[in-house]
DNA sequence: CTGAAAGCGCTTACAG
DNA sequence: CTGAAAGCGCTTACAG
């Protein structure tokens, strides 16, 4: 295997040279970086990455944490991370937590991410004492995507889950649904997301808004999958009296009560109407309707703003000051200010008016 | 930051022992491992990845290669190779192709993987001449899960995509059908999956085998995606007479097709009857007939298979000799003999016999 | 702009 | 079963 030695033996400079010629740093005369880079070229050089990373201290790596990958939401978000990071020259260390304790405690609370990487972005991913714990221990720097808790000096980017369930609720509203039901996230989920109460809050207030009252029996809590729509609109409609209409707190879920419908009897929109949220890649194939939210976006800019202070491949990269450890980092931006990004209703065939009877 | 030095220190013991009994290497005293992994606990000391791999030639990283990680397949099969490679101690290295030429050979030609893995999986993704070579100046275990092409050495894991296809297509036989369109995958698809190939010609065995014609007109070409699969449906039934059912190449292209009819205003399956291959996740919620395939099954098997002669981190691994390099390796199984694992017929609403008129 | 030398933090023969 | 020492292949002050 050739080593940096060899490059530098043939191009005539010193490893030095060489190492620094072939990062692009400034500091190397043009005649000298050509000499540098043909000689590599020519022996098909490869610098080694762990005695890269043993020396410099840098990793070139990014840890990305999601839920579950099989889901619609999260491998949209990696597929947009994994090329940003590809192109600013990080390689990405994939962690599917999958809803298992001992998953979650191995990446979250023990040293696996550290001297591993050089940042994380987790993605919907609520944190508990003992993990916020861990993580201010790593002192790396991070991004949450979609998150229902803000880590202190992590930037955050996020869609407003509030407005979103309103906007789906305002939606069947306005086509003059009053028996509105909502299929919301189980708060002991083993996925532990937490945009579900965000949206189950925001179907409270829109209702509250056109002054329906609360009904508890139109308020079902189940897993955040399609089994667990499915699941909760059998309850619903065991319950007795049927809604007019379901919103249910993501697309995967709203297909879900779609089968059971189905499986009632009950006829998509005539007999009842279903929305979510997301838009996912089926919902237009389903015709169901949804309050779209952009998912690969949240992602790209995720991984732009953690890459931001890090610097990628570039000159500039190399030129920039070292990142200032500890509490007072200027360069990261206040977790104070998370970026919402827009969302959008998509009306399709799964909403209409009610019955008139 | 403690290194091993302080573990050593504290422990009483060299810096040697510290690194042998942290590893679990059977040559070292119960008494003596005890005292140091006390010690590494209570500096709550970590291993430095880099220095170890530099000083061991280990990465302790695999590297996973899918065309696209939002489809079903491929984050399915991620999912479950994730968890066994975090069980056996290796991090999961993903590269997204996304149909990019240009990160297929960043991925697959340049030394990308170089010094970087110690193995790669690569799924669904066939090889190029150029591949090829690159691959084998890599000379890195492998394996290959769905693949078009086999790699010399490497172990395959995949399905009877022949056998599948004449599964669907007898199906649809036997259900009376004998116009039957088959909606194939395109070559020049960016993704350039070959499982298509296969299908369709499993397809046309099946027709051929029941003494049917072979009709132009009833075989289309699109891309592997919903999209591809409604342009395709759409397209056949521009063409005139429309079949009676339609075999989709998977079960994305298949939901596709569900649109393009329903657009059309036939319906699934009094009208024309829809089937695929995969068993998707949403296949039943769309009453999607199919024939299923493991995916998961089919990405844990190949990680075993990959990590068997490479040892995780057990005893077992560190005790095992250094694997032989160049082409002899008596432990990397056969590359002539792919595991192939069984599929199977799902009959949802989406078939039917055909109408009587 | 360039080089000599130290150092990054481990693992691995080798010797005992 | 254990230790001293070399070495893995780079990068980074430091000096010029």
């Amino acid at each position: 295997m050739t080593r940096i030695d060899d490059v530098a033996r043939l191009a005539g400079v010193s490893t030095a040279t060489v190492s620094r010629a072939l990062r692009g740093l400034p500091t190397v005369s043009a005649a000298t970086r050509r000499r540098v880079l043909a000689a590599a070229e020519q022996l098909q050089y490869a610098v080694s990455p762990s005695a890269s990373r043993l020396a410099g201290g840098r990793t070139g790596t990014v840890a990305v944490i999601v839920p579950r990958i099989t889901r619609w939401f999260f491998s949209t978000v990696v597929e947009a991370v994994e090329e940003f990071l590809h192109q600013s020259g990080y390689d990405l260390l994939l962690h599917n937590l999958g809803g298992r304790e001992q998953t979650r405690q191995r990446v979250l609370r023990t040293a696996n991410l550290h001297k591993r990487v050089d940042a994380m972005m987790l993605v919907a991913t609520p944190l508990r004492p003992a993990d916020r714990a861990a993580l201010a221990a790593l002192d790396l720097p991070g991004v949450t995507v979609s998150s229902g808790t803000d880590v202190p000096g992590w930037p955050c980017v996020r869609i407003d889950d509030v407005a979103a369930a309103r906007a789906a609720t305002r939606h069947l509203l306005d086509l003059g649904h009053r028996r509105i039901a909502h299929i919301s996230g189980d708060p002991d989920d083993e996925l532990a997301f937490t945009a579900h109460l965000d949206r189950r809050r925001g179907y409270r207030a829109e209702l509250r808004a056109a002054g329906l009252p609360a009904d508890p029996s139109l308020d079902v809590e189940s897993t955040f999958s399609i089994d667990g729509g499915h699941r909760a609109a059998a309850e619903l409609l065991a319950r007795g009296e049927p809604p007019t209409a379901i919103f249910a707190a993501c697309d995967e879920m709203a297909m879900g009560a779609l089968t059971a419908l189905r499986d009632a009897g009950l006829r998509v929109p005539q007999d009842v109407s279903v929305i979510g949220i997301d838009d996912h890649d089926l919902s237009g194939v389903l015709g169901l309707s949804t309050v779209a939210q952009p998912a690969a976006e949240q992602g790209l800019l995720a991984a732009r703003l953690l890459l931001d202070p890090l610097g990628g491949r570039d000159l500039a990269a190399y030129a920039a000051a070292p990142r200032p450890r500890g509490d007072a980092d200027p360069a990261r931006p206040a977790a104070a200010a998370p970026v919402i990004l827009p969302t959008r209703l998509v009306v399709r065939e799964s909403t209409a008016p009610p019955r008139a009877d």
